[in-house]
DNA sequence: CTATTCCATTGACAAACGTCAGTCGAATCG
DNA sequence: CGATTCGACTGACGTTTGTCAATGGAATAG
């Protein structure tokens, strides 16, 4: 994942002379990037984040009707950030009758905590 | 952290009767939950997050000048995103002369990622 | 002093986001 | 059947975000 950056100790250049030249950023970053950030940012709301902790806490899968209490958020607010977090592949549901019961996905987050580790 | 759910199986329930007790959530969760949010959303973009990345593999400090080559975006808008992972607490800078360095905090991510593992 | 370089800030704009009230479909109870 | 419950979806709203062109301010070169 690195990027070699000449880390040049930074001295007096004359004018006109260009500070550094460019370096070329591979793309296998990018997409790596682009799914790191995708899931850092569904985590990127309290509510969102607090949603993952009760459910990680959890080996089973929690009822809807369980978190609405939890939160000062209308039921539909809190559906939508559900929705949220099944699109970033963090969680992931399951109906049984009238019932909704979420989970998080395993490995979900291990490339994100691998990275950050 | 944990919040002690009932993970009661549910079962039918007669028309009338309320799904779950409501739950008290701790006060404190919610402020380790806001500031875990605030890093994560900070992360939530490629560029700042491909930001980080390069700046975690230079032990020392890196200039802005050599950050702008490695993104299609104007120096403007890098400066900006500097400004939100400084705002964020994830990054800081150090002005010399003409130069500016950014470098990670130490310790910025370690709750995060103390959260996540 | 003047020109140049580095970086931050401002203003503007479209897109995305968080929230709610309202509604709807499916499933269950009586 | 009709009434009720669960949870998702829609539409609307104000706010935040990502981006750039333009500008500003500080420091250096000549």
């Amino acid at each position: 994942m690195a990027v070699d950056l000449e880390l040049a100790p930074k001295t007096k250049r004359a004018t006109g002379v260009r500070c550094c030249e460019p370096v070329v950023y591979p793309d296998v970053e990018r997409a790596q990037a682009a799914r790191l950030a995708e899931v850092a940012k569904a985590l990127g709301d309290p509510i969102r984040l607090q949603l993952v902790d009760v459910l990680r806490r959890h080996a089973g899968k929690v009822c809807v009707c369980e978190l609405v209490p939890l939160f000062d958020i209308s039921q539909p607010t809190l559906s939508h950030h559900l929705k949220r977090l099944r699109d970033a592949g963090i969680v992931d549901a399951e109906r049984q009758g009238l019932w909704a019961y979420y989970y998080v996905r395993p490995d979900a987050l291990t490339e994100l905590t691998a990275w950050l580790s």
